[in-house]
DNA sequence: ACGAATCACTATAGCGGTAACTTTACGAAA
DNA sequence: TTTCGTAAAGTTACCGCTATAGTGATTCGT
């Protein structure tokens, strides 16, 4: 095994708590002393044992995160802007997969805490606050921040983006486009799925637009899965000439089913989706989106749950990040 | 703080070591006990230290996975796939972005083997085994599979796709369909860029088929880098009439790139990329592909890395998987 | 000149477990 | 009866590190 302080210590004819202080930098050491442990730990390739400071200190530099889906590119991109802002605070990030299941997600948290990690960031798949999830959670007093979707009367910490504003965003963008029937493939009942439908609806009525019920179809939310929801709005005897889609992986399916029923994007029907992910550009059309800053909802999250931790037992006051989105025009949707 | 053993040992009036032998359903324990134990254990809501067992056992329950970038959805499968395989041994995967950046990737296998994890999975971006990596690597007695790259000189532990093959599966198929002017988009200068260029000579030669310098385009490997590249194969004054792309996501970038010049896809040059992402049926051709299977790579070097970790000090002998390509037709190629 | 403060360092006591020996009790074998 | 074996505990000694409370020697204030 490799060295160990108390083989420093002895090197040096030092107590073993001198080489500790030294090595930390803690101020009352010699700086003649400092220096010959610090030489002596570098001879020694010296490394820290973490786990025993933590098992002391009660801190573990250990953060997690749970994603419901690594594959989705929107949370690789949160993963990443997590990673970039805790790796320079000397923490790990244990990235954990719920796989959208709301018992494993509770079951993942609890591993993440029997591990002592320092806090959590949860993209949580539970739809309600009085899930055994908080329960959990709350008797622990492990800090944690919830990022893009919001359970319902949940009070905490949250990063995310302004959903509502990005339903309006787009379909704001498909009315000045021209678009008299504008139809909905709506995410699920989680908040970014409500507010972005939400505000669809503030939109068309704010322009005097109907929304018809059927055009607000829910499919899933995953890869290719607006191609089920984008073809049942196709066969209503009123077709839409636009369409706003919950995120950019539906928008990819509908566009997939309006080419595949010879219908052309955006002449026929133009679309659009939100999250902007790395290839939408390339996609059938190049799509329309919202984006949402993805990798900066990690960054803000992390920032967030690092002045948690910072700030000792103490909980700070829920603090909410709302990051604004911004509209990026591609083919999928430019009519004029 | 949380229930301690010391607390179970205290309510039942037994030594503090009975009662972690019963909860490790050690032998010398009666039936009884053991029943008293767990149910006060369970009661007090008991959850063991794992910091502290990880002291003395020398085992920490955790891997670290490395891989130049999460967001390239290859790696994203990988990922998920070492994760399925761990997850239910009770390991937790600790993932590290190296951000294709060899001497970063060091620094955080370094920080990873600090952690006293128990093993390492890498999918290295060293191009070499005489680097500063392998050298630490070695120091240690931490067992570490590599997956997807293999540096050359390397001789441990290795799980990847049989990526000649992947090159002769691919440009084969362009053959079949008719293309007689074949280009390729090169990779990186790591194993699999130049074993699919391999695969990719060796198949126009078996056809008697010219492979003129100039038909190998490198460009990079990232999102839409196939752009350039592909942009240089199209002012060649023979061009080619079919391009086979090292990867999907450069592929997506040709695509871009020919369509943009007013030519078709598969009509005027046939794609075929490798990899099969999971959008690459939304491209804005539907994308041919050799797929590997990449979440079974994952798993694989799980598995054997477990085996690894199992076999306690004793290295096992150097094992290689390589994992069986296969050919997906879409439209992106099909000429006939 | 005498107590207080400062400096640079040390001794001790854990953190929450586990490994490796003992010990104890009790029935069976010699 | 004595010895022995075995089941079912208990003791002790760490794992590598940090927090806390000292220790002795020098410096300082009044």
């Amino acid at each position: 095994m490799s060295a160990r302080m108390k083989d420093i210590a002895q090197d040096l004819g030092v107590s073993l708590m001198t080489v500790s202080k030294a090595l930390r930098g803690h101020s009352d050491i010699s700086e003649e002393t400092r220096r010959r442990v610090v030489n002596r730990a570098r001879e020694l390739h010296y490394r820290p044992n973490w786990i025993a400071r933590s098992l002391v200190t009660r801190r573990t530099y250990m953060v997690g995160l749970v994603i419901p889906d690594l594959m989705h590119s929107f949370f690789a991109e949160v993963a990443k802007g997590v990673g970039r802002k805790f790796g320079p605070l000397g923490y790990q990030v244990v990235i954990s997969n719920s796989e959208e299941n709301p018992e494993a997600e509770a079951r993942q948290i609890e591993v993440l805490l029997d591990r002592n990690v320092d806090g959590v960031i949860i993209a949580s798949a539970q739809s309600h606050i009085r899930s055994e999830l908080f329960r959990i959670l709350e008797k622990r007093e492990t800090p944690y921040v919830l990022i893009d979707r919001m359970p319902t009367g949940f009070e905490g910490h949250y990063v995310g983006g302004r959903d509502e504003e990005i339903g309006m965003l787009a379909t704001n963008h498909l009315i000045d486009q021209g678009c008299k029937r504008i139809a909905h493939l709506r995410g699920p009942v989680i908040s970014p799925g409500s507010g972005r439908l939400r505000g669809y609806r503030r939109a068309l009525a704010k322009h005097g637009l109907d929304a018809p019920l059927d055009y607000v179809a829910s499919g899933l939310y995953e890869d290719g899965s607006g191609y089920e929801g984008m073809r049942k709005l196709l066969q209503l005897k009123k077709r839409p000439d636009g369409v706003f889609c919950y995120n950019d992986p539906v928008a990819a399916g509908a566009i997939k089913a309006i080419l595949e029923a010879g219908l052309t994007v955006p002449g026929d029907i133009a679309v659009i989706g939100a999250g902007n992910v790395h290839y939408s550009d390339l996609l059938r059309v190049p799509l329309s989106t919202i984006d949402q800053s993805s990798s900066v909802i990690g960054e803000t999250a992390a920032e967030l749950l690092a002045q948690c931790i910072e700030a000792a037992k103490k909980p700070l006051p829920p603090k909410r990040v709302f990051i604004a989105p911004r509209l990026v025009v591609r083919e999928s949707s430019r009519r004029k």
